[in-house]
RNA sequence: GCCCAGGUAGCUCAGUUGGUAGAGCAGCGGACUGAAAAUCCGCGUGUCGGUGGUUCAAAUCCGCCCCUGGGCA
């Protein structure tokens, strides 16, 4: 949106919204009439073992038109905000220098504004101190472990509930490792990218959403996500894996162990995906407010709208 | 036809010895800075199957009727 000193440089385009609205098919399109290459911004499609679960843009579609950051981490890594940050730094960096326009395209609202915004320069924390955190938060509970968050950093405990394990272990982390409080980190202005962001956001209607998303999760236990999920179980990762969390792995393995049938399974994963939209939904609305917004799933309207829009930023550096 | 067991929120069900009802899930709203497809927070009026009755008071007790399972014929 802002372009102060940017001078001749081409966009970056980033497109949001809800698992189901049709963000991948709108990205594809804009990469092949603008000579784009689309760049992945779903924390989930980054894993290899990951296809049809995530919905990956196939072979055929991957042909058209460059396609990054798929694929690129085995499930048994640990894939960060930070970590996904680099890669698309550099991602973005390669485009431009072929003269290509980036369009980073995901559903995971935490990366596309750690891309834009920018994250806290928190130094990394020790392996030793992350498990001494889950360690610790195990041995006193939620409660107990807020509470002890409270006098090594009341800030933060101030803003968190005792529930919230993950906020509270990354707290603690933080303190412990630093000695200074999270939040000292967060209120430190970010270094400005010196990329030129142009943002969408696909936000369809309810209805059409769920319905997308109960049409999403059948095709994909249709399509081989049954054997995905096997093949992942057969690995026997750590459970708090994040590939781990991917939605519908808990629901397929249960039914693959044969604790669900295939109906209530299916069921299951259609709820979790739906669930999973109304959040990505609330984060949209209220946390990048200042995309455009297109009140639709993707559609040719949608496409050509998004096509004049574009237009009209390049021809503004022409 | 008879005998059991049920009919309570969109769904699954709680509801103590009568004091006009509440959980989980769903749904809705919200939060969100290195696990984010994660992790959390908030929101509960519904003919208690219907209808008569007993009672100051009925989801709760009694009668009749309707519906759904299961059993016996």
């Amino acid at each position: 949106m802002k372009r102060d000193g940017v001078g001749k440089q081409t966009p970056v385009i980033v497109i949001g919204g809800p698992t189901a609205g049709g963000k991948s098919a709108l990205a594809l399109a804009i990469a092949e009439e603008f000579g784009g290459t689309v760049i992945n911004a779903d924390a989930m499609q980054v894993y290899r073992e990951l296809v049809v679960l995530t919905a990956r843009p196939t072979p055929a579609e991957t042909k058209r038109v460059p396609h990054r950051l798929y694929g690129v981490l085995s499930a048994r890594q640990r894939g960060t905000a930070a970590r996904w940050r680099v890669m698309a730094l550099a991602a973005i960096a390669t485009a431009q220098g072929k003269g290509r326009l980036p369009i980073v395209v995901g559903g995971t609202g935490l990366y596309l504004k750690a891309l834009t915004e920018g994250l806290a320069p928190v130094p990394a924390v020790p392996p030793e101190i992350r498990s001494a955190a889950r360690a610790r938060h195990t041995e006193l509970g939620g409660a107990g472990f807020h509470a002890e968050l409270k006098r090594l950093d009341p800030k933060m405990a101030e803003r968190l509930k005792p529930g919230d394990t993950q906020r509270l272990l990354r707290a603690w982390e933080v303190v412990t490792a630093t000695g200074r409080s999270l939040a000292l980190f967060q209120k430190i202005p970010p270094a400005p990218t010196k990329l030129w962001f142009e943002s969408f956001r696909l936000l369809p209607p309810r209805d059409i959403l769920y319905a997308a998303c109960d049409e999403r999760a059948r095709r994909m236990i249709d399509g081989g996500a049954l054997d995905e999920v096997r093949a992942l179980m057969a690995l026997k990762l750590d459970p708090d894996l994040p590939a781990m969390k991917a939605v519908g792995v808990r629901e397929l393995a249960q039914h693959l162990a044969g604790d669900l049938s295939r109906a209530d399974a299916l069921a299951c994963f259609q709820r979790a995906t739906r669930n999973y939209a109304k959040r990505q939904v609330t984060w949209f609305r209220h946390q990048m407010p200042d995309a455009q917004t297109w009140d639709a799933q993707f559609s040719e309207s949608v496409q050509e709208k998004t096509f004049s829009f574009i237009r009209k930023v390049i021809d503004r550096i022409e």
